[in-house]
This record gives C-alpha cells, structure tokens and sequence, in this order.
DNA sequence: GTTAAAATAATAATCGTTATAAAATTATAT
DNA sequence: ATATAATTTTATAACGATTATTATTTTAAC
C-alpha cells in the first residue's frame, strides 16, 4: 500500500476531502499502522508529529472518513471504536489475552445469504473473540488453563 | 421456547443463580421477546411490574447472565449494548431505516477459518447493516432512492 | 489585502455504564 | 423465632468516550 504523503493526499482529493495535514496524517496512520487503532492512540501518537492537534479533530476527522467510506468501523468491544483503512469485508480476531486483533479473509458470500433475501446490505461485520495461538502457546507452557484450539 | 416462571426459575437455578424476582423477569423478558433489547428497553419495560426496579439491577443481572454465559451480548451500534437469549451461532441483521434487528442463521463452520488455525475461538459474531425487505418495498413504492437488493 | 468560508481547537455537555455505599432482603445459626 | 451474616437491591456519585458548542485559526475568494 502506498502510503506517501502525496499518495495519501489524493486519496482524500478523489473523494472531495480536502487535504489537510491532520487529516492527511491520520488517514496515513490508518493506512500505515493496520493495528485498528482507536480515537486515542490515534490521538496520542500524532500529537508527537503535531503538538497543536485535539482529539476534536481527531473525532471529526475519522467521521468524514466513515462518511465517505474511506475507513470502517469496528465495533468488537462496547466504548472503544476502532478504525480500519481496510474497508474490504474480511472478519478480525481479537485476543482477550493480548489483545491483539487479526484480520481474518473469507469468502463474503457465505453470509447474508438465506432469510435475508431481498434486503439492502450495506455493510457486513464479522468478528471472534478468543486466544490466539502465541497466547495458547504461551498458556500451555506454563500449564495454564487447557483451552480446545481450533482446527479448521 | 418455555417461557413460565417455572421454566425460567429453573433455568437460572441450572446455572447457580439465586432466582430472585428482578432476575426473573430480565431472563424471562429476554427469552420471551426476542428484540434484542437494550438496558433502557427491559428497564421502562419491567418498571411497570416492578416500580422499585433500579437501573443498575438490570445492569448488573445481565452481567451475570453474561458471565455464566445465558445471554449474549450484541454490538451492532456503537453506545447501544443489545442483549439476546438465544446464545447460540447466529447473524444479526439491523434495518437502518426501521431499526429493526433480524436474525439469520448459517453454517458457523465457515467463519474462523484458514489464518485463525491454533486459535482457541470463544464468540463468534456476525452483523449486517442494510434496508430490509420490508422498507425497500415501502422505498420503491414511494419512488424512493435506489437500492440494489441483494439476491443470494 | 480584505472579507468570507472552512477547519481546527478549547471547552462544556451528554449519555451509557460502572463504582460506591446504604438499605432491604434472604439465608444461617443459635 | 430471633439475631447475625451474607446477598441482593437501590440510590447516588463518578467515570469516560463521544458529541455539541463556541472561539480561534487557517484557507480560499474576491
């Protein structure tokens, strides 16, 4: 992904976004860092690079980046929206261990399918919650709590 | 769905929980209404049987439930936790225009595939957004916007 | 360069949820 | 049965993420 300032910069002009430097970093953050940061370290980590900027600007500018569907929302955990420059339909993982999240890819016309016949869909979210596999590692060797891993 | 004061009592004694009345009443809202509704909704609801109901009551059941795993939590909007007795595997379908939420089933084999090898899965999660049936028709006959609707 | 429009920043307000502490209820032991 | 302990419920306050409001700054238009 080519994530150049310049790169950046005209993706928000072909979609009728004017390019500001906030917003031309934190597209470029989202874009860079696909850790589906929330508001805060969003925030957080650019104040470093722009030590004038509010979370205010921060708020607002991911909400026109939703509008426009330049980002997606991901919504795993009550209070605490993530953001993902990745506006393809893949599911994430999230490990209650470490928290990480993994994007996961599958093939999209698995669901949405049966009683939904003749409906509008505009979006489509999946997401799991469980331990990942350096966690489970991790688990097992210290003899921690048996947990079934998955095997597809 | 066995929905009497017999069936739910029991079903939280199963899980060793002391069957008071505000408990039973949550659980067996739940089970009985299948809205997915939020903390508000079973809390005005449930203040017409039980006018010393408090709001925290109805948070801290549904924690319970939550935690012994008789409910699950649904997170389609942000700032909107949504609660459903059925815990099994199963889509969630939101109207944006009704807001009404439709449950859909599939096969749950096909999620958490591939990349999530070794993983120890605990939840699974799928919703979508969208305009259902109901409301395109209404949508078409007013010569509304144009929504392609989806056929699977 | 001056004026208008847009974007950003600072601040306050909102709202769902959680934490805390008091009151009421239920269970236990004598 | 009654006192005591434990649990549950309630009332209240606190919290934190987001949104709204307003002022300030920046950018664009003339």
């Amino acid at each position: 992904m080519n994530t150049t300032i310049e790169a950046v910069t005209q993706k928000l002009v072909n979609n009728k976004i004017k390019p500001s430097y906030p917003r031309i970093k934190v597209m470029e953050y989202l874009m860079k860092w696909e850790s589906h940061p929330t508001v805060d370290e969003i925030y957080s980590e650019l104040l470093k690079e722009i030590p004038t900027l509010s979370k205010t600007t921060v708020y607002n500018t991911l909400g026109i980046f939703l509008e426009r569907n330049l980002v997606q929302l991901i919504n795993i955990e009550e209070h605490e929206a993530r953001f993902d420059a990745d506006i393809s339909v893949h599911g994430h993982f999230k490990c209650e261990r470490c928290a990480r999240i993994e994007d996961f890819y599958f093939d999209e016309s698995i669901i949405g399918a049966l009683s939904l016949q003749n409906c509008f869909i505009r979006e489509k979210h999946v997401y799991l919650k469980g331990i990942c596999s350096a966690c489970l590692d991790h688990n097992n060797a210290e003899g921690g709590i048996k947990y079934d891993s998955e095997r597809n």
